[in-house]
DNA sequence: AGCACGCCGACT
DNA sequence: GTCGGCGTGCTC
């Protein structure tokens, strides 16, 4: 028989980074690999038409395919795994608990270079000598200097490393252009060295400063150093949570051990890059989607190979290896962007935790405002609650206030009341940040004559009036046409901007503060690169009297002279039908209300509303973050809703629109038959904006009091939708613990 | 996802 | 008579 025969060869079960939900089976290559065959190891396979690199998941005896039929590993490109066995597992419990292909989800893990086949070798991308004035020249130009070219080969010779010794080797007047190169990752220090570093060297300030709150959160991490352990820190703005994660990594670092500490966008690690730079000698790597292929590489490999012990990054940077972990610290736990919304669907927050168990290291997450999942799970002693009630300092909290804007009178969008407020701020010479989460001129171009309204041919959407680029273009979809001046329809009626979007009140605000200075801060007036810097270093030189924008306020900034903080139209969070929204947006309001009144100002935050009897901002505004959670929690827990109960979404889209409802009835159906009764299953209904970009969409929700009982009927059911005709005609996905049901 | 195969419309 | 549209099926 076929098996028998080919039982003695060995077969190599691989994944492959392509949407298939099942593994790979090769025959052994015919030149031994360098190292042992352990699983993890990239290989470079032949597949269909090309050749693919895959990972290789195990080495067994047997295949369900005839040997004859299988392909042989054309190439081993590792001498040993690049992950270790606990990452390894981390990433066969993603792909399992996310219903995700594997090859996709160990594709996710590695940088794109070595995704392609790339050696993992650290390199520098150039390198550079310096003079003795601390300029950098190109080291094709190096003929003279033999001491600088010692040093050069020696640096190049390490793969771009130079331990202390060896930089002091070099003149203290090129310390700075050092700094900078190593800034630029184009250079770095050698801290792999085996031996715990002295404390000295890995600090470089030893006043530190704590308050009890502060080092009661410290000591309760500190003293579970080397167990898993999952920790929310709850800490308003200015209550000092970076200090405390710097203490902590202190603690950390000094043990020999490194830290991997997550941020929700690329614009918040600038920030804190300083504040770590400022604080650790040790080299820090960063990792976000705006640096280069090499750069990323070169911050995966210097944490997997120990040459750098803190990385700072963003969401893809979750699963970065890590030589000697040490601690995993998650800041703004609450944030949204930590659920990635396309392909691998994945919770960094959650995934991050069943890493730290799995490395069995803690985890720490902080927020001024954690969300109702994470208080939950305090609640339910899975995670332990730390909390900073206090500002640091002598800053006192922000005051908040309802402006009821039933029947006033508005200047596009503002109250006389809240102009007289912004007038007083200024006349202090303090700076007002007025908050309006709606970008462009005006949400909406209709006609005064026959009520015709600028419409998305692709999308369910209202065109959006751009004044300054004289154009309307949809949100939803980025398509563009020229502002039109006469009405299409009725071709006599005056067009008319109804709403309020950013552009339109900077216009107002112009008119009305004409010798003040108007910043507006939105995804249109950033989009050039440095713009974001430019304005946020004018705000902090003090030479900006109004900062007006959208959500990009809320994160992180901090407006030390900003005393007066207005939400213009709260109430667009009011109505929602998903769930998240209340959460959603008492956490926006504490956000944006911590960019006030740091420093010893009293800071104001008026929130203008038409609803100031709702009980989401009453609550809010009364008893604060904490009792609004509590209420939020009761709700939902009286409702059935996550996180006392356990969601996935199907969202299905085809250009057809028939198709994807008939697709989702077809699951819904099996689903029924298999569930028996134990998972709810809502729909299928369209989404909330049925048509996109010309794609109609629906979605399929199913609800289990469970989570093994919704896992178990997933796992019966993928395989099934796989197989189903339909399947062919939709692009399809499953979004396990949806954060936006849209 | 890629890529080939395959069967029906407007072109040299 | 061909070029090419994207529906369907497969990848060890």
């Amino acid at each position: 028989m076929a098996k028998s025969h080919g039982g003695k060869e060995l077969i190599f079960r691989v994944a492959i980074p392509a949407p298939l939900y099942r593994l790979f089976d090769y025959l052994a290559p015919l030149e031994p690999g360098p190292g042992p065959l352990l699983p993890g190891i990239r290989l470079e396979v032949p597949f269909g038409k090309g050749s693919k690199i895959a990972f290789l998941i195990a080495i067994t005896h047997h295949s369900e395919f005839d040997n004859s039929k299988l392909k042989r590993i054309a190439r081993i490109l590792d001498d040993e795994p690049l992950l270790s066995v606990k990452d390894l597992r981390l990433l066969h419990w993603a792909s399992s608990y996310y219903h995700h292909p594997i090859g996709e989800v160990f594709s996710a893990a590695f940088p794109v270079s070595l995704r392609q086949g790339k050696p993992a070798e650290l390199h520098v991308e150039k390198c550079y000598v310096l003079t003795e004035e601390g300029q950098a020249i190109d080291s094709n130009r190096l003929n003279r200097a033999p001491k600088q070219k010692s040093v050069l080969e020696k640096f190049q010779s390490h793969a771009g490393r130079l331990s202390e010794t060896e930089l002091s080797l070099w003149n203290e007047n090129w310390r700075p252009a050092v700094k900078a190169l190593i800034d630029k990752q184009l250079l770095r220090i050698d801290q792999s060295g085996d031996a715990p570093a002295d404390a000295g060297l890995l600090v470089r300030d030893s006043a530190l400063q704590s308050n009890p709150h502060q080092q009661a959160a410290i000591a309760a991490v500190r003293e579970s150093l080397d167990q898993f352990g999952v920790f929310l820190l709850e800490g308003v703005t200015g209550s000092g949570k970076t200090e405390v994660y710097m203490q902590i990594i202190r603690h950390v670092l000094e043990r020999g051990q490194q830290v991997l500490v997550l941020l929700p966008e690329i614009t918040l690690t600038p920030q804190l890059e300083e504040r770590f730079r400022q604080r650790f000698a040790v080299t820090i790597a960063i990792s976000h989607s705006k640096l280069t292929d090499g750069q990323r590489q070169n911050a995966w490999l210097s944490m997997q190979q120990g040459v750098c012990s803190i990385l700072l990054g963003t969401r893809s940077a979750l699963f970065t290896p890590l030589k000697k972990p040490g601690l995993i610290i998650l800041d703004e736990e609450h944030d949204a962007s930590f659920k990635q919304q396309e392909g691998f669907r994945f919770s960094t927050r959650d995934v991050a935790v069943v890493r730290g168990k799995l490395l069995n290291i803690p985890v720490l997450l902080g927020s001024a405002t954690p969300s109702l999942e994470s208080l939950h799970n305090v609640d339910q002693r899975r995670y332990r609650f730390l909390h900073l009630p206090e500002r640091a300092g002598n800053a006192t909290a922000p005051v908040l206030q309802l402006l009821d804007i039933r029947n006033k009178r508005m200047q596009e969008g503002l109250s006389e009341a809240l102009i007289e407020d912004i007038r007083k701020t200024l006349a202090r010479n303090e700076q007002v940040l007025l908050f309006l989460n709606r970008r462009g001129y005006a949400p909406t171009l209709i006609c005064h004559g026959c009520g015709w309204v600028g419409r998305c041919r692709r999308c369910d959407a209202n065109l959006v009036i751009h004044y300054d680029e004289g154009l309307l273009r949809c949100h939803h979809c980025g398509k563009e046409q020229p502002l039109i001046q006469r009405c299409p329809a009725c071709k006599t009626g005056e067009l008319t901007p109804l709403g309020m979007g950013t552009e339109r009140v900077e216009k107002v605000l112009a008119a009305l503060f004409p010798d003040r200075t108007v910043v507006r801060l939105d995804r249109d007036s950033t989009q050039r690169k440095g713009a974001l810097e430019k304005y946020l270093q004018q705000i902090s030189q003090g030479r900006v009297d109004i900062i007006l924008g959208t959500q990009m306020l809320a994160k992180g900034h901090h407006f030390p002279n900003v005393t007066l903080v207005a939400i213009l139209d709260v109430d667009s969070g009011l109505f929602s039908i998903d769930f998240h929204a209340a959460e959603k947006l008492a956490q926006m309001i504490v956000q944006v209300s911590g960019r006030a009144g740091r420093a010893e100002k009293p800071g104001k935050v008026i929130m203008q509303t038409r609803k100031p009897e709702h009980p989401l901002l009453t609550t809010l505004i009364r008893q604060g973050y904490s009792d609004f959670a509590r209420t939020a929690l009761a709700e939902r827990k009286e409702a059935s809703l996550p996180p006392f109960s356990y969601q996935a979404l199907l969202r299905a889209q085809a250009l057809d629109g028939k198709m994807p409802p008939l697709f989702l009835e077809a699951i819904g159906k099996l689903a029924r038959q298999y569930s028996r009764g134990h998972i709810q299953i809502l729909g299928p209904v369209p989404a909330p904006m049925t048509k996109r970009a010309g794609l109609y969409r629906y979605q399929l929700l199913f609800q289990s009091s469970k989570r093994q009982d919704l896992h178990g009927l997933l796992d019966t059911l993928m395989p099934e939708i796989e197989k189903l005709k339909q399947a062919k005609k939709v692009r399809w996905s499953l979004d396990i613990d949806p954060v936006d049901l849209y």
